[in-house]
DNA sequence: GACTTGACTAGAC
DNA sequence: AGTCTAGCCAAGT
Protein backbone atom coordinates (compact mmCIF):
# COMPACT_ATOMS: atom_id res chain seq x y z
CA UNK A 1 0.00 0.00 0.00
CA UNK A 2 1.70 3.09 -0.83
CA UNK A 3 0.93 6.04 0.53
CA UNK A 4 -0.81 8.10 -1.97
CA UNK A 5 -3.21 4.60 -1.77
CA UNK A 6 -4.09 4.95 1.50
CA UNK A 7 -4.88 9.26 1.03
CA UNK A 8 -7.53 7.83 -1.59
CA UNK A 9 -8.70 5.43 0.75
CA UNK A 10 -9.27 7.89 3.65
CA UNK A 11 -10.20 10.35 1.01
CA UNK A 12 -13.34 7.71 0.48
CA UNK A 13 -14.42 8.21 4.23
CA UNK A 14 -15.20 11.92 4.28
CA UNK A 15 -18.81 12.36 4.14
CA UNK A 16 -20.95 14.35 2.35
CA UNK A 17 -20.87 18.21 3.52
CA UNK A 18 -17.83 17.97 5.20
CA UNK A 19 -14.14 19.04 4.42
CA UNK A 20 -11.08 17.84 5.17
CA UNK A 21 -7.70 19.75 5.01
CA UNK A 22 -4.43 18.38 3.63
CA UNK A 23 -2.94 18.76 6.90
CA UNK A 24 -5.53 16.73 8.63
CA UNK A 25 -5.29 13.87 6.26
CA UNK A 26 -1.60 13.80 6.66
CA UNK A 27 -2.08 13.66 10.42
CA UNK A 28 -4.60 10.86 10.01
CA UNK A 29 -2.48 9.15 8.17
CA UNK A 30 0.28 9.64 11.01
CA UNK A 31 2.56 11.49 8.50
CA UNK A 32 1.75 14.83 10.41
CA UNK A 33 4.52 16.28 8.05
CA UNK A 34 3.43 15.28 4.50
CA UNK A 35 1.26 17.29 3.92
CA UNK A 36 2.36 18.10 0.26
CA UNK A 37 2.33 14.55 -0.79
CA UNK A 38 -1.24 14.27 0.21
CA UNK A 39 -1.55 17.31 -2.45
CA UNK A 40 0.15 15.10 -4.36
CA UNK A 41 -1.91 12.04 -4.13
CA UNK A 42 -5.00 13.72 -4.99
CA UNK A 43 -3.79 15.61 -7.81
CA UNK A 44 -3.31 12.23 -9.47
CA UNK A 45 -6.63 10.41 -8.07
CA UNK A 46 -9.61 8.08 -9.58
CA UNK A 47 -12.43 10.04 -10.68
CA UNK A 48 -14.57 8.52 -8.41
CA UNK A 49 -12.87 9.98 -5.66
CA UNK A 50 -14.84 12.85 -3.43
CA UNK A 51 -11.37 15.07 -4.09
CA UNK A 52 -13.62 17.95 -3.88
CA UNK A 53 -13.92 17.65 0.12
CA UNK A 54 -10.12 18.40 0.50
CA UNK A 55 -9.45 22.22 1.05
CA UNK A 56 -6.13 23.94 2.29
CA UNK A 57 -6.00 25.19 5.90
CA UNK A 58 -7.52 28.27 5.36
CA UNK A 59 -10.52 26.56 3.49
CA UNK A 60 -9.71 27.31 0.63
CA UNK A 61 -9.95 25.76 -2.79
CA UNK A 62 -5.78 24.97 -3.56
CA UNK A 63 -4.40 26.55 -6.60
CA UNK A 64 -4.43 24.25 -9.63
CA UNK A 65 -3.10 24.38 -13.08
CA UNK A 66 -6.72 24.53 -14.49
CA UNK A 67 -9.24 27.07 -13.20
CA UNK A 68 -12.21 24.50 -14.19
CA UNK A 69 -11.01 22.36 -11.57
CA UNK A 70 -11.32 24.59 -9.27
CA UNK A 71 -14.84 26.30 -10.02
CA UNK A 72 -15.91 22.64 -10.01
CA UNK A 73 -14.71 21.97 -6.64
CA UNK A 74 -16.36 24.95 -5.06
CA UNK A 75 -19.82 23.92 -7.36
CA UNK A 76 -19.89 19.82 -5.92
CA UNK A 77 -19.41 21.28 -2.46
CA UNK A 78 -22.38 24.27 -2.38
CA UNK A 79 -24.30 20.97 -4.21
CA UNK A 80 -23.52 19.32 -0.81
CA UNK A 81 -24.82 22.37 1.38
CA UNK A 82 -20.94 23.43 2.29
CA UNK A 83 -21.14 27.26 3.33
CA UNK A 84 -18.40 29.56 1.57
CA UNK A 85 -17.37 32.91 3.30
CA UNK A 86 -15.20 35.36 1.34
CA UNK A 87 -14.45 32.44 -0.77
CA UNK A 88 -13.33 29.93 1.57
CA UNK A 89 -15.32 26.92 2.84
CA UNK A 90 -16.83 27.69 6.73
CA UNK A 91 -14.34 25.20 8.69
CA UNK A 92 -16.16 25.75 12.09
CA UNK A 93 -19.31 24.57 10.32
CA UNK A 94 -17.95 22.18 7.81
CA UNK A 95 -14.56 20.32 8.99
CA UNK A 96 -14.85 16.82 8.81
CA UNK A 97 -14.20 15.59 12.47
CA UNK A 98 -12.79 12.54 12.27
CA UNK A 99 -10.82 11.42 15.52
CA UNK A 100 -14.57 11.18 16.71
CA UNK A 101 -14.95 8.31 14.48
CA UNK A 102 -11.83 6.53 13.99
CA UNK A 103 -10.69 3.45 16.14
C1' DG B 1 20.89 7.20 -5.08
C1' DA B 2 20.80 12.19 -6.20
C1' DC B 3 17.86 15.59 -7.97
C1' DT B 4 13.15 17.76 -9.06
C1' DT B 5 8.38 18.65 -8.47
C1' DG B 6 4.16 20.13 -6.39
C1' DA B 7 -3.95 20.47 -5.17
C1' DC B 8 0.89 22.36 1.71
C1' DT B 9 1.80 24.89 6.13
C1' DA B 10 3.20 27.65 10.00
C1' DG B 11 5.62 31.48 11.16
C1' DA B 12 7.61 36.07 10.32
C1' DC B 13 6.90 40.76 8.73
C1' DA C 1 -5.11 40.71 5.99
C1' DG C 2 -1.50 39.83 2.21
C1' DT C 3 3.14 38.18 0.89
C1' DC C 4 7.42 35.53 1.56
C1' DT C 5 10.17 31.86 3.22
C1' DA C 6 11.98 27.70 4.89
C1' DG C 7 10.84 23.05 5.96
C1' DC C 8 8.77 18.81 4.41
C1' DC C 9 7.96 14.38 1.76
C1' DA C 10 6.24 10.78 -1.60
C1' DA C 11 6.99 9.92 -6.45
C1' DG C 12 8.93 10.31 -10.78
C1' DT C 13 13.32 10.78 -13.55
Amino acid sequence: MTFREAVWRLVRRIPRGRVATYGQLAALLGRPRAVRAVGGALRRCPADLPWHRVVNAQGAISARPRMSSMLTQRIRLEGEGVAFRRGRVVLRAHAWRAWRRLP
